[in-house]
DNA sequence: TGTGCGATTACG
DNA sequence: GTAATCGCACAC
């Protein structure tokens, strides 16, 4: 019933994937979370990774769509996107927070401060926790890949959803490129 | 080679 | 409000 989206949803401008994504399951090795909160990133954005263009780091953000690019951050976390647009845009959608479907028995575990099940995954760190997500699924291909993928279960998109300035940045704030699903417990902050 | 700071989280 | 913690990007 859950299908993964064609590379052709993500080769389109960050701008429309990124709201679209919203209400799609993430899933890796039997973990499975439902997108409730995104954000966009793209090369012409001061905020972005990719804004001083192709470094090691953000070589896989240059690259082709539907892959994968996970950073490490603070000294402690790691953060998920998911690739859009063409090879060599550098545009990207953060994944931000999930409401857990699946797997969380081992959320819990993985996550041992959470107190609430709205703890787990409501952060782009937490979720990567949560789920396993590391520097071992940089690059993996969400279209084709074994690993880590995104999928439609059939339900829809979901009946509103609400746009904002992005959170944690200190350039670019005016760009109104994060959207969430209002109300959703599972949304960061 | 040195340094400031970050697409965060958790705790006081 | 702020410590934790370290890799990246850029200055020197």
């Amino acid at each position: 019933m859950a299908r993964r989206l064609p590379r052709s949803f993500y080769a389109r401008p960050v701008l429309e994937v990124a709201p679209e994504l919203l209400g799609k399951l993430l899933t890796f090795e039997g973990c499975v979370g439902r997108i409730v909160e995104v954000e966009a990133y793209r090369q012409d954005d001061e905020a972005s990774h990719s804004f001083r263009g192709v470094t090691e780091r953000t070589r896989v953000m240059f690259g082709p769509p539907g892959h994968l690019y996970v950073y490490f951050t603070y000294g402690m976390h790691w953060c998920a996107n998911a690739v859009c647009e063409g090879e060599g845009q550098g545009a990207a959608v953060l994944i931000r927070a999930l409401e857990p479907i699946g797997g969380l028995e081992e959320m819990w575990t993985r996550r041992p401060k959470a107190r609430r099940e709205r703890d787990l995954c409501s952060g782009p760190a937490k979720l990567t926790a949560a789920l396993g997500l590391g520097v071992d699924q940089l690059g993996a291909d969400l279209v084709r890949g074994p690993g880590p993928r995104i999928v439609d279960d059939g339900s829809g998109s979901p009946s509103s959803i609400a746009s904002g300035p992005r959170i944690g940045i200190s350039k670019a704030i005016e760009k109104p490129w994060r959207w969430w699903i209002p109300e959703n417990p599972h949304v960061s902050r």
